[in-house]
DNA sequence: GCGAAGCAAGACCAAAGCGGTCGGAGATGT
DNA sequence: ACATCTCCGACCGCTTTGGTCTTGCTTCGC
């Protein structure tokens, strides 16, 4: 029903590698953050190198992450793990797109005046947005499995519209 | 971000009018249930008519809608708008898709192993999953508009990784 | 200083999904 | 039985997406 893209797929794949090998080397030893190069991230996930790489400088670009030109260069985190959302590298990959087309970037509906379940439908893109704003690179990494369904099961979603 | 098809657009602005029209009939005169045509709906909201059309044989063919052809022919919801769910309809339209590649319909993931983040992704996608099954189309009949944006603003997002 | 390793940035391409159109098949009311 | 109205399935072009190739620039090791 709802898609994302690829590449935001591989996108939080990359972040989750680069938050996991960043808290890996900060307790082996509190030395320079290094830097992951796009192609071992690629490897290690199985994901086409030269794709990524553009994923990567979409991420960087829109400053997610830091680069690092040269030998022993790579990317690695702009901030903490705790401190980037999913909805961040979504949107910065795919790009402010909308639950509906109603709902345009200037928030004028192609079908003004006729469409009337703009509104509605508004708030469950809110909704959504809210959802991926809670969600932090540092929550993937190790899920931890902290009370797995619960909340979901329950009466988590209780949109008024 | 997340993308919902034009189709299932139109589809949803479709069922609001059936459901309209049969509430307004009903309440005129207690008569059968009037059938309108896909023409006809497209024409209220200036949606290519054909297309509209194929829209509607397909939520008939999902069992949400009834078809009646021949003269003075057209559709009319099968249940009670009460019963029929937003997700319902976007589900019979654009299909049992996924918010990530990586949930394929089968459950396994492409990069089975390597995927690391599928599992909090599931959740994020159950949650979108209920937020659209808690949405009726006799809800988005006359918004009502009850207590406008408390319920997003509160923190109904409490999504537990 | 030179060359290799790695990022950066652009054009480019194939496949798939989406939006939209057309001509027929079938039912209905007269 | 006929004309008409409607549903119905096949068809088609376009945009987006996923992915590749090429070129250039930057930095590090020697």
């Amino acid at each position: 029903m709802l898609r994302l893209t690829k590449k935001a797929d591989y996108g939080l794949m990359a972040l989750k590698y680069l938050a996991e090998q960043q808290t890996l080397a900060a307790s082996i030893r509190n030395g320079a953050n290094p830097a992951q190069s796009a192609k071992d991230i690629a490897e290690a996930y199985h994901i086409p190198p030269q794709l990524l790489a553009k994923i990567l400088q979409t991420l960087a670009k829109a400053g997610l992450l830091v680069s690092h030109a040269g030998t022993n260069g790579g990317y690695s985190l702009a901030r903490s793990a705790h401190d980037i959302t999913a909805f961040e590298v979504i949107r910065a990959i795919d790009g402010p797109l909308f639950i509906t087309s109603c709902i345009t970037i200037h928030g004028t509906c192609d079908l003004a005046g006729h469409c009337t379940i703009k509104e509605p439908l508004r708030k469950v893109n809110d909704s959504i947005k809210d959802l991926l704003n809670g969600i932090r690179i540092s929550d993937l990494i190790d899920p931890a499995e902290t009370n797995p369904s619960a909340a979901l099961a329950g009466g988590l979603v209780s949109i008024g519209l």
